[in-house]
DNA sequence: TATGAATGAGGGTTCATTCAT
DNA sequence: CATGAATGAACCCTCATTCAT
């Protein structure tokens, strides 16, 4: 029975897999369930006994993303020494999710495809608004955390704050994935660095300029 | 002849136009021919007269958005009777910018519908790239400005921190588009003042801690 | 511009007919918007040009049948010198009707493919719907012409009477379609010969048993 | 053996019941045999164990409601005192079996799905159109007694009464399953009226207009 | 025997694009 | 030049049926 399960999430996560390989890679609108069938070597009935829609599937995927990068920065959190730390941690946490996940870049932004319309969301798009309210509470804390700690400065609500330097950092993610060729070809800048640079620069951004404290500051 | 051209010209905005309003309102990939058609009062086969396909459109519109932009923005530095106020006038012009398109989101970013696919770019996709480039040109020699005022700290290529600044922004202006329910509702907070905010915090990213002349900051 | 709208009449027609053809030769189910389109010799696409569904496509079907029922119906009581004639001419038009359009069957009955379900009908459904009640109408007036007569006995409400009647003529229409075989090789009876006694038994259904004017009755 | 038979018979029999119940209420079409399996709790692949297609289950469900209508159509005639009474009970079998098989409406008219088609009708096919000829025969035989007895006007052959009669009494019926709705509300008659109503105005459609026996019809 | 799993073959519908006039 | 008309190519989804176990 629990074998049953487990082949079933096997094969769902085979679907899911494939489904994120060409969705990072041509965007989900243009990535046709013909596509899915053939990258998951499934046929394309076959999905439909994994999944409802075509739709389950986009969900799925932001689902599952966002549950991981849940975990990820709950990690960073709990394994760094200090705030920096832990600062470093989440952002890398962030930068590698996005870079694994191009096409899930807006959905703490617009909430699982725009799926506002409908009046009766259902039970998979619930789950994601949840985790997004959940880990924008988390981003939340650990601001408070860095204002106590006096390392940030917090002259807004927390929570407008997290949703302001997550979508900065979104922004900044997604640029470095569409322009990669352009960052290594024109600016010389690997896309890695490139990011390393973009956190220090929102590290700036909501930091307070303690003057002395300025050197305990990573790297 | 050059009447001709001009009656052309006239066609083709119209066109634009009334593409951009649909684009605006219901995205790129939801709004059809048949639409743009009906808005724009041509019948569907003259739009193939004046625009090869429906990419020539979505990039015409990206062209002459880009233009308008760089327009705006140069505006903005020649107006200000300072490095700061030229900022805030800066990222005004972006934000209403976007906020009249959000469909250009990205643009900046992505170049052109992800156009790099195609070896051989065609005459406009070069010109959208060549005005991107000049914006970026126009930013990176302001923010060289003011790092020459000794108002920026440009521990990075300007080039790359335009980069990196540019996508923080527009990852920023892309929330308040979308989630302006959220914002207003959960968050209570109007969706100008949220972007107000942010350019605020991607100020604080860039400038130079000076303590000295923080009073001189605006507001 | 009367020339435009004739010519997409005609075209209507076209696939009206195309469709008409195959809904009575396979059944409107298992006809597919493909048989239409390879039967008119138009393109599947082109079908949605003209109509905006299969489900449009049946309702026009059904309703200019109906239409034209009506008409004969009318001209059937119009032309005839008596009321036995005029009975005779409208079942006979009844008979040629279902006779041509065998899936028609049931319109009167359900009201055009079970569409109670959406509660605003569109405006075709609607239509049907009042050309049926209008026909049923004009039956009842018929009856109760009879019934005025001293020929019918109207022992019922002639609405009543009306659908009585009108169903139980459409299931001997639909046996003649169906079992047309059975007819010829084990009853040995013609198919026109079925039906006209059909009705003479129809008419003895509500005939008032008048010794006397009995010999009155044609044939 | 006989076991293993009865077994079998009894797997098939609650198929045959899970299908009957879903055709009353979705109809034939838009039941499924995914509705059929979760309906009768077997697996779908089972349902293939028991049947060789869903067009099996369809004739297998005819068959056994033919001869299902066979034996009340027989008890009717065994237990009535006379033939207008046997006449009722007929009637009110036909119309009590119609009324819970809506579905089945026309296995008498069209022979089981339009089976025609196939040349070589398996055995099932020539099972239901034996049946059927064995009702007609009974029904045949039913009115050459009430010709005999003199209350029946037999002014056709037997058979094609009986055709005439039947498809007339499929036709109300029918009439009265699909538009339940309009009774009640339009005309304001109950559904069992209706059918009463009907079943005695074909009566009149095939009784001698004897005056003076008039008085010994029931009700 | 009984079934979970898989699928081929369509179903209705949409849309960017073409072409004769 | 402007357009009405037509369409090929997909798209998402469904379902009766098969097959290995």
């Amino acid at each position: 029975m629990s074998k049953k399960q487990a082949l079933t999430e096997f094969h769902r996560g085979s679907i899911l897999a494939a489904a994120e390989r060409l969705f990072a890679e041509k965007g989900i609108d243009k990535t046709t369930m013909d596509d899915i069938a053939r990258e998951s070597e499934y046929s394309k009935a076959t999905l439909y006994v994994y999944f409802q829609s075509k739709e389950e599937i986009i969900n799925a995927i932001f689902l599952s993303g966002l549950v991981l990068l849940q975990r990820k920065l709950q990690e960073a959190i709990d394994t760094a020494a200090n705030w920096y730390e832990a600062y470093e941690g989440m952002c890398a946490a962030v930068v590698r999710y996005y870079g694994e996940r191009p096409e899930a870049c807006g959905v703490l932004v617009n909430g699982g495809a725009g799926l506002q319309e409908d009046a009766h969301l259902d039970q998979e798009v619930r789950d994601i608004l949840r985790v997004r309210r959940s880990i924008g509470q988390l981003l939340a804390d650990f601001l408070r955390q860095g204002a106590q700690e006096g390392l940030i400065r917090l002259d807004l609500r927390a929570e407008e704050l997290v949703l302001l330097f997550w979508s900065a950092l979104e922004g900044i993610v997604r640029m470095a994935s569409q322009r990669d060729a352009y960052l290594g070809q024109t600016l010389e800048v690997d896309r890695d660095v490139f990011l390393r640079h973009g956190c220090q620069m929102l590290l700036h951004a909501i930091t307070n300029p303690a003057p002395a404290e300025e050197a305990a500051q990573p790297e």
